[in-house]
DNA sequence: GACGGTAGTTGGCACTGCGAACTAATGTGC
DNA sequence: GCACATTAGTTCGCAGTGCCAACTACCGTC
């Protein structure tokens, strides 16, 4: 019955750390969707359908995100010259900064959040999240 | 150093449990936040002040989610006697019928993301996962 | 009874994300 | 070597999100 408690727990922390997330991204007056783009990008130049893929979006969706991205100067799509229809889309020098930036941050006021707690329970917590995002997912 | 490995798996955390969130919505043929709206407001009827802080959002967007959760017929607006100012928001029927299955198939889908744990570790683990959350959040 | 604060709304804007329909280039089979 | 299905990406229309600034209406107080 209580196995929820857990869930429960987690699902607020997931909605805590999107705040975050949000906040950040305002600091860079992108939106976090730009900023997220932004940190799959770090990767190396990515196409339209495998983004589409990581980001859990469809290509559609995709399309609109990489054009207003493009006009803030944070990305640009890279026409690819084996297959005329595919292009890349990658980072930036400013989308670099950025990234790094916004990352750095990130990570820092979700690790303020956790705050500080028992070394044990954050190395039994790490590693229990870390085995559940394994092999799921790509972001910062 | 690696002090970022945790804040790191729970952006990435964050990021699935949101996807888990959008596909539980889409089921019921809402969105994320009119979900989240409903179970804000499976503690009873609330003003909309109130709400925007729950939910981290400005009044004026408010205003708007509970305009279209209206429309819909999952909440309604209770006009406030004592304050004709004021209103509170109140699930309806059929809200509440959803933001209880809503709750449970969230729960349960995250749960499922957790997996088997050793029942000590989900122990301590509930425990810390708690005191991060509490006092900083509202949600399901 | 004037006046400052509070509750909620309005309007304009940029952005998100979907599905369906589309263009253009690629690869495959005969 | 050409018809045909496939794949990459775009376009369009739509409902929704969330901000800010400006506004209305009501409350409490002096």
């Amino acid at each position: 019955m209580d196995d929820t408690k857990l869930a429960t727990g987690l699902v607020r922390l997931a909605h805590l750390v999107s705040r975050v997330y949000a906040e950040v991204s305002r600091e860079f007056e992108l939106t976090p969707q730009q900023i997220q783009l932004l940190c799959v990008l770090l990767d190396g130049p990515t196409g339209m359908t495998e983004m589409s893929r990581a980001l859990g979006l469809e290509k559609s969706s995709m399309t609109g995100l990489v054009d207003r991205a493009e006009r803030r100067g944070i990305v640009v799509r890279v026409r690819d010259q084996r297959d005329r229809r595919a292009c890349d889309v990658a980072l930036t020098e400013q989308g670099r900064t950025i990234a790094h930036a916004a990352h750095r941050k990130v990570t820092a006021q979700v690790e303020a959040l956790v705050g500080a707690i028992d070394p044990g329970d954050r190395e039994r917590l790490e590693s229990v999240v870390t085995g559940i995002v394994r092999g799921r997912d790509v972001l910062t």
